[in-house]
RNA sequence: GGCCCGGUGGUCAAGUGGCCUAAGACACCGCCCUUUCACGGCGGUAACACGAGUUCGAAUCUCGUCCGGGUCACCA
C-alpha cells in the first residue's frame, strides 16, 4: 500500500466498498429523451418557507413539462439546526399546495423510488466510500485545525487583506504525511476530510446557467470540508455524491448557490461525474418596512415567508401557485388569459423566461389572482372550502355556518350561482366573516349611517310605506319597480338619468332609496345585490330590521 | 472589502441594433353601464439609473460611475 491508501484505510477503515458499488446500485434512469430529472432539496428546520415552494414549483414543473421525474430529498446533515417534525412540515405543505412528488418523501414518513435513501443522514457510507477512493487517489486529506485556529487564520487573512479561507499557504494540513496523520489521530484527536483542490484561482471557469446566462467566476482553490468531523458530509460533497446517484439532470435551486458552484464543479470533474445542468432561481423580495430597501424575504420578520401564513389567511393554495406562478414565468399570464379554465400544469414553462432578478412580492397581485380564481367557484363549492378553513382557524365561525348549510349555500349564491358576471371580491376565507356579516344575525351589526343629502322624516315614511309593498317573492325588476314607484311620492325622482338631468328638481333618486334601504337592512352602504340578500334573509327578518331603523331614525 | 449577479412606470414585466412616439397585467385616476358595491367597457397618469464610447442608428453592444442583491462556515 502507498501512503494515500494508508492514509484512506486509517481515517475510514470501516468503508469496505468501492464506488463502482453504488454506480452499479443506481444506474441510469430509463427516461425518454430530454426527460428532465429535478428536485428539491430542502433542510428540516422549520416550516415550509415560500421561497422553497417557489423553487420546487419551478422544479415540478419544469420535470412536468419534460416528462420527466421530480424528486425530493432531506438535506439533514446539519443535526444542530434541526426541527421536530421538520419533514413533515415541508413534505406535507408540498403536497397541500399541489406539488406532486413522484420520489422521494411523499409525505413525512413515506419514501418512494429506488434511488434512496432520500435522507442525507442515512447515506454517511456511501459518502464516505467516495471519500475515501477520494483520499486513496490524493485528492482529500484530514485537517485537524479546531475552531479557534482556523479563526485566526482568517483573523490575518483579514488584516492583511488577503482573501480568507482554507487555501494555498493557509492550508496548513494540506501537506500531511500518513505517519503525521496516524500520529494525531492515536492521540485521539478530531479530524475533518478536505478535499485537495486542484484548482487556481487565476483561472476562469465559464459555465451557463439557463436562467442567469453565461457566468464566469474564478476556479475554486479552497480545500473545502468534505466530511464534517463526525463522518457526515457538507452540502456540497453530498449534493455532488447524490445528484450524480440519482441522476439529477438540471439542479434548480436558490440563487445564493451560484458563488458555490464553482466548489460543486471541480467536485463533480474530480469525482468523475457529468456536471449536471444549473439554474439558479431568485429570490423573492420584500420592501422592509423599516428601511425601505429591496430584501430577500425572511423568515423571521416576514410572517408570509413561512408558507402556513397563506393557509392560516384562507388564501387557496391554487391561488398563491398561480400567483407564483406570474413571477416565474414572464409569459404566463399571457397563457393564463388565453387559457382561463386551464390546469396551469399543462403550461409550456420555459426557464429562459424566469426573471433574473428577484421579483418583489406582491400582495396585491395575489390578491386579484386569488379573487378571480374564488369568482369561478359555486356556492357549494365556496361552502365546502370556508367551512373546512372556519373549522381548522375559527371555529365561532364554523359553528355558525354548519347551524343550516342550505341557509349558508344560499348566501355564497347572491351573485355568484349562474350569475353572468360573477363578483370578484373574496381573496381570502377571513374576509368572508365581515363580508357577510350581515347574513348571520349573530353576527350582524346594525348601523343607520343614512346618506346624508336625505332628512329623516322623508327616509322614515319612505321605509313605512315599503313595507306595505314589500313582497318577498318580488323578483329583481318588481322589487326594484316597487321602489321607483314609491319614489315619486316622496319627491324623488324615479329615473336615475331623470335625476342626474334636473338633480333640482328632485330630494333624490330611487337609487337613495335604495341606499336607504339597504342600510336598513344590512347596515352597509356596499353590499351584492340587494333583492337577492332580502329573499334570503326571509319575510320576518327584513321586516324586523326595517321596524328597527323606522324606530332609530 | 474580494468575488458574482442585477438595474425598463408604484409592482410584475415585453423587448436580443431600426418595427420603440417603449407592449401587456396589477394598482391608481376619470368616464360609461348601474339599486350600492363588485363586474364589464372606454380612456388616462406613469419607466429605459447616470456618464462616456461603438454605430448612419442604442432600452438593446462596450467601458466607467452609482445603486440594489447574493456570497465569502465542520449551515444549508
Amino acid at each position: 500500500m502507498n501512503d494515500n491508501e494508508l492514509m484512506a484505510e486509517l481515517l475510514l477503515p470501516d468503508i469496505d466498498k468501492t464506488p463502482e458499488y453504488y454506480e452499479n446500485m443506481f444506474p441510469q434512469r430509463d427516461l425518454k429523451e430530454g426527460a428532465r430529472v429535478t428536485r428539491v432539496a430542502p433542510s428540516p428546520t422549520g416550516y415550509l418557507h415560500l421561497g422553497t415552494l417557489f423553487t420546487s414549483l419551478v422544479n415540478r414543473i419544469t420535470a412536468t413539462s419534460s416528462e420527466g421525474i421530480f424528486f425530493t430529498r432531506i438535506e439533514d446533515t446539519d443535526k444542530k439546526r434541526e426541527v421536530e417534525g421538520g419533514i413533515e412540515n415541508i413534505i406535507d405543505g408540498l403536497n397541500r399546495f399541489g406539488i406532486t412528488i413522484d420520489e422521494g418523501f411523499i409525505s413525512g414518513t413515506e419514501e418512494k423510488g429506488v434511488y434512496g435513501p432520500y435522507q442525507q443522514s442515512k447515506r454517511a457510507e456511501i459518502y464516505q466510500t467516495y471519500v475515501k477512493d477520494l483520499i486513496k487517489r490524493g485528492l482529500a486529506y484530514p485537517c485537524f485545525c479546531t475552531a479557534e485556529e482556523l479563526e485566526a487564520v482568517r483573523n490575518i487573512q483579514e488584516q492583511n487583506k488577503i482573501r480568507t479561507g482554507y487555501h494555498g499557504e493557509y492550508a496548513k494540513h494540506r501537506n500531511i504525511t500518513y505517519s503525521e496523520a496516524k500520529a494525531l489521530i492515536d492521540e485521539g484527536k478530531p479530524f475533518v476530510v478536505r478535499l485537495r483542490s486542484q484548482g487556481n484561482e487565476e483561472n476562469k471557469i465559464i459555465f451557463e446557467d439557463m436562467i442567469k446566462g453565461k457566468i464566469e467566476m474564478p476556479q475554486n482553490d479552497e480545500d473545502f470540508v468534505l466530511l464534517k468531523s463526525d463522518g457526515i458530509p457538507t452540502y456540497h460533497f453530498a449534493h455532488a455524491i447524490d445528484d450524480h446517484l440519482m441522476h439529477t439532470t438540471h439542479v434548480m435551486r436558490g440563487d445564493e448557490w451560484i458563488s458555490s458552484t464553482p466548489k460543486h464543479i471541480e467536485l463533480f470533474k474530480l469525482l468523475g461525474f457529468k456536471v449536471p445542468k444549473y439554474a439558479h432561481v431568485s429570490p423573492i423580495m420584500k420592501l422592509d418596512s423599516e428601511t425601505g430597501a429591496k430584501r430577500k424575504i425572511s423568515k423571521r420578520k416576514d410572517p408570509e415567508a413561512a408558507v402556513h401564513f397563506f393557509i392560516e389567511e384562507g388564501y387557496e393554495p391554487i391561488s398563491v401557485v398561480e400567483y407564483l406562478m406570474t413571477i416565474a414565468a414572464s409569459d404566463f399570464e399571457d397563457w393564463r388569459r388565453a387559457n382561463p379554465d386551464a390546469d396551469y400544469r399543462t403550461f409550456k414553462f420555459n426557464l429562459k423566461k424566469m426573471s433574473v432578478s428577484g421579483a418583489l412580492f406582491d400582495n396585491v397581485k395575489l390578491n386579484d389572482v386569488s379573487k378571480i380564481h374564488i369568482s369561478k367557484l359555486n356556492s357549494s363549492e365556496v361552502y365546502d372550502k370556508v367551512t373546512a378553513w372556519a373549522k381548522e382557524f375559527d371555529s365561532d365561525f364554523y359553528n355558525i355556518l354548519t347551524k343550516d348549510a342550505d341557509y349558508t349555500k344560499k348566501v355564497y349564491a347572491i351573485d355568484r350561482d349562474g350569475a353572468p358576471k360573477p363578483r370578484k371580491d373574496i381573496a381570502k376565507w377571513n374576509e368572508i366573516k365581515d363580508f357577510y356579516s350581515y347574513m348571520f344575525t349573530e353576527l350582524f351589526v346594525p348601523c343607520y349611517e343614512m346618506p346624508e343629502n336625505l332628512k329623516n322624516d322623508d327616509m322614515k315614511a319612505f321605509l313605512k310605506e315599503y313595507i306595505t309593498v314589500y313582497d318577498e317573492n318580488d323578483d329583481r325588476q318588481e322589487w326594484f319597480n316597487k321602489i321607483k314607484e314609491l319614489a315619486p311620492k316622496f319627491g324623488f325622482a324615479a329615473d336615475t338619468k331623470e335625476y342626474k338631468a334636473n338633480p333640482d328638481a328632485f330630494k333624490g333618486s330611487a337609487g337613495d332609496l335604495s341606499t336607504v334601504l339597504r342600510i336598513s337592512v344590512t347596515g352597509r352602504r356596499n353590499t351584492p345585490d340587494l333583492c337577492s340578500i332580502m329573499q334570503v334573509l326571509g319575510r320576518e327578518e327584513v321586516l324586523r330590521r326595517i321596524n328597527n331603523a323606522i324606530e332609530v331614525l
